[in-house]
RNA sequence: GGUCGAUUAGCUCAGUUGGUUUAGAGCGUUGCAUUGACAUUGCAGAGGUCACUGGUUCGAAUCCAGUAUCGACCACCA
């Protein structure tokens, strides 16, 4: 027995972690049993540890820690992804501050310091995952950017393209003008900012007094005006129809568009059409047959077409035009207004709407199958209400093409060859030549241009339940074996971006890879379920990020609390697809929060651990069971069970947190506070039935409890019979719910009743424990089967309520306090005097409550019709309720 | 503007196809308890007309409709 009574997480946590890795547990290679396969979303190769990953990949380790147990062959595989943009973002940042510019570098030299910084910190955060325990079989580790699954993304761009899924573009696309890159939809923030609304007038064409109104809020962009337009049925600008205005600043004369596009409620009722930037501009641009004016440099900056503040960035560049507006007496008035901005997720640059050339997915029919998957199952959402927003991504009103390119020189360069304007795609610039050969046999490999630009990120993060298996490689065995993996555990903020790419993913290529035979017993489906977990937010809701600093840090939270503890603290407010608030420790500790979680999470090893030391510092003895421990050991193996049967069905239905819940109870309550109580032996010594009663059922609450906690289960799991090396509590098996006896649980929870009554009685009248009361239980059927017979519940009475004697009477004693066994009556008979009038009072009020009971039972049961239709077994327990509230009354009148 | 979700104890939340003694947990709170597992503790108590209004049903926290409040997501309103 350690002589600590404390539990230190830190040096049974390094301890177990390493031990396990020396024993290969986490490894899996395909073998007979049946796979157990989860593919971590793949950290930002660059990231560092956070709340959300705790929450994320302590359910993952669960899981696969529960699958485990059950005897499959369990495959977690980590790894990190590459993360284009936020990564590229990082590098220019730091090579910025050593005063490098990235222009300067040219893409190989660039790419020589991005991976540089990938070695440096890359993988960091799984080194973090370690330290919660994570069970990742890490000889798989795999990184999206790595030869083999680069080959894999080029090799399916090619494969998309020559089915003509792919195709290139000029659209109105994203900008993110500090990262010079084009950006997905999906990656534009769009927030409420407060602006203004700049109400600028154009003079008509020919008038010296005839102005419209527009309101704008992008006034640095007038120079870029092409046109104008107010509602046809607008009365006040019909005389505008057909008539030219003269732009402000330009002088440039553009036509007045009656277009029922326009709104005439909002601001002035006309509107100035910007077809370079702005996308809905542009869309009327086309209509009308309008000039493109893009004024903008790729860095958000005015170039020469603007003619005024050129050179000014753009933000800048407003301050200047507004100030000349004024100066020319153009700008009418300002407004305050309230405006969305769309903001690049990866640089918070503000988003400028472009013209660009661009590669594109069509996602009309890959989108539908994907749907589909979801909608009939082969797919399953958890909690399944994410099927809706799910449903709202993916229908087809709006689904919109995938824009995969990027102008970035972090991630896999688009494997298009051009040659002026024709272009072809292919795996290696050879197989492009020879392809081009065909119509020009005299090329060489100069005479190709490869594309600037990259891929997005997520047309690697797709692919990544097949390519960690090699999937795109020659040796399909291993994809054979894993896939379909069949839990996927994330956030359904990317639910999108990942999980349903994936998805496309997964019924795009599955059949080419696996073959028609595999797909027909096996599915095309990625995974088989997905865990969405919720969002993890701070106190004000807020999400959880480093932008805002509002996220703990990771690590001292692990140190402070234990992995176990903070696992526990993580899951135990994380219901699926529920939001979890996360508060930074406080100090007056008024509202309970996240940390006070981890809180009670570190606790409970504390008092794993210390229930550890007492049964290990039992003396033990051949000699027979104490007849209440006796008692009290089938009561735990029926408690055992019956909670092994709820936490078996919570776990299927994915309700981990509840699972955890219940297992605490069973640990802290029922066999701590209850169990232990009652065998502890008054002289130490405990009987070896006993003791190895308690040890195996401690032991079983201990692999049941390790998934949740590895660490301490498993330190406990060898302390508890002394194992050696090999006898492991990771890979021991998941505990079989035995069958129990409920009328034994039901009795056994009527003798705690009564612990708890006599108690409530001491505290009530000041009576201490160490005063020993003796109880009489009128005689009966009933009590006779309760306390006769087995002496066990006497004996068990007399220990946890400190009684004398505990005995069955026929009469009512004298000083006896009388109260209820169930329906029985019982006197728990004091030293001393009774307070008649106090104990009358108090029989009175609960007569009451439960004559108001009853008269709603029979008021149920008066009423025809249930009792004609509700089924047997109800109106039998109405009758029951009837019954014993009938008999309660009865015996508490008796009383009085 | 559209869609989805939420509203249960002071706080944070469970409540699994409507029915098990008239709702559960943790934290907080109140009272009592301290020399051998654990004060990172034990024992006990108080605390809820399940947002509101109607409806369906023999029966509703649970299903339906409406109202109120809050939240999230999507959407091109300059």
């Amino acid at each position: 027995m350690s002589a600590k009574a404390t539990y230190d997480s830190r040096e049974v946590e390094k301890k177990w972690y390493a031990y396990w890795m020396e024993h290969d547990y986490f490894r899996s290679v395909p073998d007979d049993r049946e796979p157990y396969t989860i593919v971590i979303p793949p950290p930002n190769v660059t990231g560092v540890l956070h709340m959300g990953h705790m929450l994320n990949n302590t359910i993952q380790d669960i899981l696969i820690r529960k699958a485990r147990l059950d005897g499959k062959n369990a495959c977690w595989v980590p790894g990190t992804d590459h993360a284009s943009i936020a990564t590229e973002a990082k590098v220019v940042h730091k090579l910025r501050e050593q005063g490098i510019k990235k222009s300067d570098l040219g893409r190989e030299d660039f790419l020589k310091h991005a991976f540089a910084w990938k070695e440096e910190y890359g993988g960091i955060i799984l080194k973090q995952l370690q330290l919660l325990g994570a069970s990742c079989d890490w000889e798989r580790t795999r990184f999206t950017m790595e030869p083999k699954m680069y080959a894999a993304v080029i090799q399916v761009f090619v494969k998309l393209y020559r089915s003509g899924k792919l195709y290139r573009a000029q659209r109105m696309t994203n900008w993110d003008p500090e990262a010079q890159t084009v950006l997905s939809n999906e990656e534009v923030i769009h927030t409420d900012e407060n602006g203004n609304l700049y109400h600028v007038r154009y003079r008509m064409e020919g008038t010296d007094d005839t102005y419209i109104t527009i309101a704008t809020s992008r006034p640095e962009t007038i120079m870029a005006d092409t046109a104008l337009a107010v509602h046809p049925d607008d009365k006040r600008y019909q005389h505008f129809h057909g008539r030219k205005v003269i732009v402000p600043l330009v002088g440039r004369v553009v036509p007045v568009i009656p277009d029922d596009y326009v709104d005439p409620e909002f601001g002035t009722g006309a509107l100035k059409i910007t077809p370079a930037h702005d996308p809905n501009d542009y869309e009327l641009g086309q209509k009308y047959g309008l000039d493109v004016i893009d004024i903008l440099t790729p860095d958000g900056k005015l170039n020469e077409l603007a003619q005024v503040a050129v050179g000014l960035d753009r933000i800048d560049a407003r301050t200047e035009v507004v100030k000349m507006l004024k100066e020319s007496g153009d700008l009418v008035k300002i407004e305050q207004y309230r405006t969305k901005v769309g903001r690049s997720e990866r640089t918070n640059a503000v988003v400028e709407p472009r013209l660009t050339l661009q590669w594109f997915m069509k996602m009309r029919e890959t989108a539908a199958t994907a749907l589909e998957a979801v909608e009939n199952g082969e797919v399953k959402f958890h909690p399944d209400n994410m099927v809706n927003m799910y449903r709202s991504w993916l229908n087809a009103e709006n689904v919109r093409d995938w824009c995969v390119s990027r102008q970035l020189w972090w991630g896999q360069r688009i494997p298009a060859w051009y040659h002026g304007e024709e272009v072809y795609v292919a795996q290696t610039a050879e197989e492009a030549l020879e392809e081009a050969r065909h119509h020009h046999p005299g090329l060489t490999l100069e005479d190709l241009q490869q594309d600037e630009d990259v891929l997005d990120t997520w047309f690697s993060s797709w692919l990544w339940p097949m390519s960690v298996f090699d999937g795109f490689g020659e040796d399909k065995t291993e994809l054979a074996y894993y896939y379909p993996t069949n839990d996927l555990v994330t956030g359904w903020d990317i639910m999108f971006f990942w999980v349903a790419r994936m998805i496309m993913a997964g019924y795009e290529f599955s059949e080419d890879l696996l073959g028609e035979e595999f797909v027909a017993e096996h599915g095309r489906q990625p995974f088989r379920d997905v865990y969405f977990t919720g969002m993890v937010r701070d106190e004000k809701r807020r999400k959880m990020s480093k932008s805002l600093g509002n996220s703990p840090d990771a690590l001292e939270l692990l140190r402070t609390y234990g992995a176990d503890g903070v696992r526990y603290g993580m899951l135990s407010s994380a219901a699926a697809g529920n939001d979890i608030i996360f508060d930074a420790p406080l100090q007056d500790g008024e509202a309970l929060n996240e940390s006070q979680l981890c809180e009670q999470g570190r606790k409970f090893c504390n008092k794993i651990f210390n229930a550890n030391r007492l049964i290990q510092g039992f003396d033990v003895a051949d000699r027979d069971p104490d007849p209440a421990a006796r008692l009290a050991t089938e009561w735990i193996e029926a408690r055992l069970n019956a909670t092994i049967t709820e936490v078996d069905r919570m776990m299927a239905d994915y309700r981990l947190s509840e699972a955890m819940v219940t297992l605490y109870r069973l640990v802290w309550s029922d066999f701590c506070s209850w169990y232990l109580e009652a065998i502890k032996p008054s002289d130490g010594t405990l009987s070896r039935s006993t003791y190895d009663a308690a040890v195996s059922v401690f032991e079983r609450m201990m692999t049941l409890l390790h998934p949740f906690m590895p660490f301490i289960t498993e330190e406990v799991w060898h302390q508890l019979r002394h194992r050696n090396e090999g006898q492991d509590c990771i890979v021991s098996s998941w505990p079989e719910a035995g069958d129990y006896d409920v009328e034994l649980l039901e009795r056994f929870s009527r003798l705690q009743d009564t612990v708890t009554h006599v108690r409530d009685v001491r505290n009530q009248r000041g009576i201490s424990h160490g005063e020993p009361l003796r109880l009489a239980v009128k005689k009966n059927a009933s009590t006779e089967q309760l306390l006769g017979g087995n002496a066990g519940a006497g004996v068990f009475l007399r220990g946890a309520g400190n009684l004398a004697s505990v005995d069955l009477v026929d009469g009512a004693p004298a000083n006896g306090l009388p109260f209820l066994i169930g329906n029985d009556t019982a006197y728990l008979i004091l030293n001393g005097e009774v307070d008649l009038a106090a104990e009358r009072a108090q029989t009175e009020e609960e007569l009451t409550r439960l004559r108001g009971f009853l008269k709603g039972v029979e008021k149920k049961l008066s009423n025809e019709r249930f009792v004609a239709n509700a089924p047997e077994g109800v109106v039998a327990l109405e009758r029951k309720k009837q019954a014993d509230a009938e008999a309660k009354i009865a015996n508490l009148e008796k009383m009085l």
